[in-house]
DNA sequence: ACTAGCCACTTTTTT
DNA sequence: AGTGGCTAGT
């Protein structure tokens, strides 16, 4: 009897190995690992989700079954027959459940933290995929903000907030902020405001109160800080809002405070992972803590090297004192990464071993090297574009999708170039970040009445709107309002309301009263009628349609923007069913990043910063603007430790790619209005040569430079030529599509001048059909050859005239 | 109260 | 470079 018992175990630790599929040891040990703290250290593309996703699923399917010897009942003859049947693919017999399980964990009792909306939308769904859909759904995945809105949406009355409390982007805090300006009579040059609410925004990453504040005050500008942080703090929460700090902070505050709420929350989420750890703040170390502590099954997944957020409060402390914090804590690395190709990894650990002060690991895969990493050295921000746009040409007509592309930058700003170019060569792009769809003016007005009528105590929201469309109330009567209301303790909206009884308005009371009537018309349609009924009868209400009608085509287009907003909550609404709310619509609206909203699956070209790339991979990776004062950025120059955070930073850039590699820098840059001659970044020559594929006019000795482009008609197409391309010492051949972009290279231009043969699938002519990407089918109309490729007018049958280079295009001819 | 025109400022990165 | 906020004039 004791013999089935062994071997059922044996048979058991096999079946639950054979679910989780191909692990190396490491991710064993941690996929396997279940009580007790746990700190893993995972490298870039260690494969980590999985561990987390399988960490996950193994507690609620089977416990801490792997490791144990304990079993319901003695085993059988037959249950050992039934496990080795399903074991080779056979049905798992139904009362054999019970005997894979020990102490499985409910999946409500598991809270997983990520770094992203999206990135939780996706554990949730794999974590369905494994357990089936209610099992996965009943997971708490969510972000540090939007699980603390949750709670805080709960308990909100405990802290003297109403539940339907206004959540403030930047935006709201800039304005909230002026009004504390003026109350106090500071002078921005004095103080700049935007420096201000970065301060602020890192005592409450640091859970100081402004009670806190007032008593450090180190030297007079933190005295300042403090006053106003206290003037800020009564502001926002007389208005019934918080701001994104605010969420994290108040739920700390709230578990320190209040045992009832300490002891739910620590029941109720009994297993915690939080995923990049490595960029969490002192407040969400407290809050991991105070949740976690007691019972102290927390594991956290993290990579010192990849801390890009201490800009915003994130310490590498809290990885560092993981051990110390959790005593008796595992610690698992995973060094083996299954992304890049070696040469990639190498140059990425080229870069990061320049940091001090890391935990030290040292990534190695066993992928092949791959092609060499591409440098291309641009002569302006515009010839970078255009080089980029070149070889992405070049990958689509190789076969590679647009979709496998990523262009990443240092800022925004960075953008316009590349918009340039890829809509001139139609090829399909989405940027991510920048001004957010939900940013707009005309968005954030509608918002603001969506708010109000939530929440009417929220005067700011109630001074963006209240003239707007115009009302007749100026300047002058807002002021008064707020007087009014400042001293008999009402909300703005509630003078309106009553503005008829107060002498001072005079005339202004009717427009006011009038402006309160449409709040409570807005009510009224919210308690009557579904939720995206009331977006599209709030935009009549509030005379907003009117107002943008009468304002011509950027009225119009403006109007889509508001039918676009309507529509999202019409989505809302019929996705969320019952539990629909207006809060909780404009709280989604709120905490939904930019990059939650990327598909991958679209197939288009993705632009975007470094930092929003983090936690994504591509096959074709451009790095742009490796220059000293870009990328590092000006701004860091100057500190060791800003200087270590953006190293990191091109860490991530750089194990984004899994297949090749681009970086690019250019020796003159146009940004903020001014040219400017920038060195390579010093990124770059960290990076070892031999690893390197140099390209562009490097040392322009001689015929390279500008101009070269268009004084060489037939530049491109070198290797098809007649003379066998001998590449430059130190250069690779490069491919021969790229025509143009790479055409200045002084190596490339004689040779250049004697090739004279396009490939014949490159030929197009007047009255060819051919096919775009987006645009669709369409005739050639004119052929213009220029520097090596085409200039083509093509008329498209739906998408009009359009004139664009053959090489950069996603073309196809068609019959 | 509204409009036009001017000036200043922005730009690191984001939930 | 572009945008947004402010002032002065109507």
């Amino acid at each position: 009897m004791q013999t089935f018992d062994q071997q059922f175990l044996a048979l058991r630790k096999q079946y639950i190995e054979a679910q989780f599929g191909r692990l190396n040891p490491m991710q064993k040990q941690a996929v396997f690992h279940t009580n007790g703290p746990l700190l893993i250290l995972a490298g870039a593309g260690s494969g980590k989700t999985t561990v987390l996703v399988n960490r996950i699923a193994n507690l609620i399917r089977f416990g801490s079954a792997y490791n144990s010897t304990w079993l319901p009942r003695p085993a059988t003859a037959d249950d050992c027959a039934a496990l080795q049947s399903a074991l080779q693919g056979g049905p798992l017999a139904p009362g054999l459940e019970p005997m894979l399980r020990d102490g499985a964990v409910r999946p409500w009792n598991v809270l997983a933290i990520t770094f992203t909306n999206k990135a939780a939308g996706e554990l949730k769904e794999r974590l369905a995929r494994m357990l089936g859909e209610t099992m996965g759904a009943d997971v708490n995945a969510s972000t540090f903000h939007s699980a603390c809105v949750r709670i805080l949406r709960r308990e909100a009355d405990r802290l003297g907030y109403p539940s339907s409390f206004t959540i403030y982007d930047s935006d709201d805090q800039q304005r909230a902020m002026k009004q504390v300006y003026k109350d106090l009579e500071i002078d921005e040059k004095f103080l700049p405001l935007k420096n201000c609410l970065g301060s602020i925004g890192r005592l409450k990453d640091q859970m100081v109160s402004p009670a806190d504040a007032l008593e450090a005050g180190a030297d007079s500008r933190a005295d300042l800080v403090a006053r106003v942080y206290e003037a800020y703090q009564n502001k926002l929460k007389s208005a019934g809002a918080m701001d994104f700090d605010d969420l994290i902070y108040n739920t700390v505050r709230l578990l320190e405070e209040v045992e009832e709420c300490r002891r739910y929350y620590r029941d109720r989420f009994r297993y915690i992972l939080v995923d990049e750890y490595q960029d969490t703040s002192v407040a969400q170390f407290r809050l991991v803590y105070l949740l976690g502590c007691a019972h102290n099954n927390v594991c956290v997944v993290g990579d010192d090297d990849q801390s890009i957020y201490r800009f915003r409060g994130a310490t590498i402390e809290n990885i560092l004192s993981f051990e110390q914090h959790f005593p008796g804590a595992q610690v698992i690395r995973l060094e083996q990464n299954y992304r890049s190709t070696s040469n990639i990894l190498d140059a990425a650990n080229c870069v990061i071993r320049n940091n001090r002060g890391r935990k030290g690991k040292t990534l190695w895969t066993e992928n092949g090297a791959g092609a060499q990493v591409h440098h291309y050295e641009a002569d302006s921000e515009a010839d970078e574009a255009q080089h980029v746009a070149a070889v992405i040409g070049k990958n689509l007509r190789e076969g590679a999708a647009l979709r496998d592309h990523a262009v990443l930058y240092r800022m925004n700003a960075q953008s316009g170039p590349l918009e340039t170019y890829f809509a001139r060569s139609g090829i399909p792009y989405k940027i991510i970040g920048g001004q957010r769809f939900y940013d707009r003016k005309e968005v954030k007005d509608m918002l603001s009445y969506f708010a109000l009528t939530a929440n009417g105590q929220d005067d700011l929201r109630l001074r963006r709107i209240i003239n707007e469309p115009a009302r007749k109330i100026g300047a002058a009567t807002v002021d008064k309002v707020a007087a009014i209301a400042a001293a008999r303790g009402m909300s703005m909206l509630d003078v309106a309301g009553q503005a008829a009884s107060f002498a001072e308005l005079g005339r202004s009371a009717q427009p006011l009263a009038k402006f309160y009537g449409i709040i409570q018309q807005l009510r009224d349609l919210l308690q009557s009628g579904d939720l995206g009924e009331f977006a599209a009868q709030a935009l009549d209400v509030t005379g907003y349609r009117a107002m943008l009608e009468s304002q011509g085509e950027e009225g119009q287009a403006r109007l889509e923007n508001l039918g676009q907003l309507v529509s999202s909550m019409r989505t809302y609404a019929d996705q969320k069913g019952e539990e629909a709310t207006l809060s909780g619509f404009l709280e989604e609206v709120a905490l939904i990043s930019d990059i939650d909203n990327y598909d991958e699956n679209a197939d288009r070209v993705v632009l975007m910063t470094m930092h929003a790339a983090k936690g994504l991979e591509f096959p074709y990776v451009f790095i742009l603007g490796l220059e000293e004062g870009i990328f590092p950025s000006e701004l860091s120059r100057y500190s060791d430790e800003d200087l270590e955070e953006e190293r990191r930073l091109c860490y991530v850039g750089i194990t984004r790619a899994k297949k090749e590699l681009w970086l690019c820098s250019s020796r003159s840059r146009l940004i903020f209005g001014q040219t400017r001659r920038n060195c390579p970044s010093r990124f770059l020559e960290e990076i070892d040569p031999n690893l390197l594929d140099e390209q562009g006019g490097r040392t322009p000795a001689w015929g390279g430079g500008w101009g070269q482009r268009t004084a060489q008609p037939s530049a491109g197409a070198p290797s098809w030529g007649a003379a066998p391309a001998r590449p430059a010492p130190g250069r690779t051949a490069r491919p021969a599509a790229w025509g143009a972009a790479t055409a200045g290279r002084p190596a490339a231009a004689p040779r250049a001048a004697a090739a004279q043969k396009p490939a014949a699938r490159c030929v197009y002519a007047p009255g060819d059909r051919v096919e775009h990407k987006v645009w669709g089918k369409g005739t050639i109309r004119k052929v213009t050859p220029m520097a090596g490729d085409m200039l083509l007018e093509i008329q498209f049958d739906a998408a009009g005239l359009r004139k664009t280079m053959a090489n950069y295009t996603p073309i196809t001819k068609i019959e």
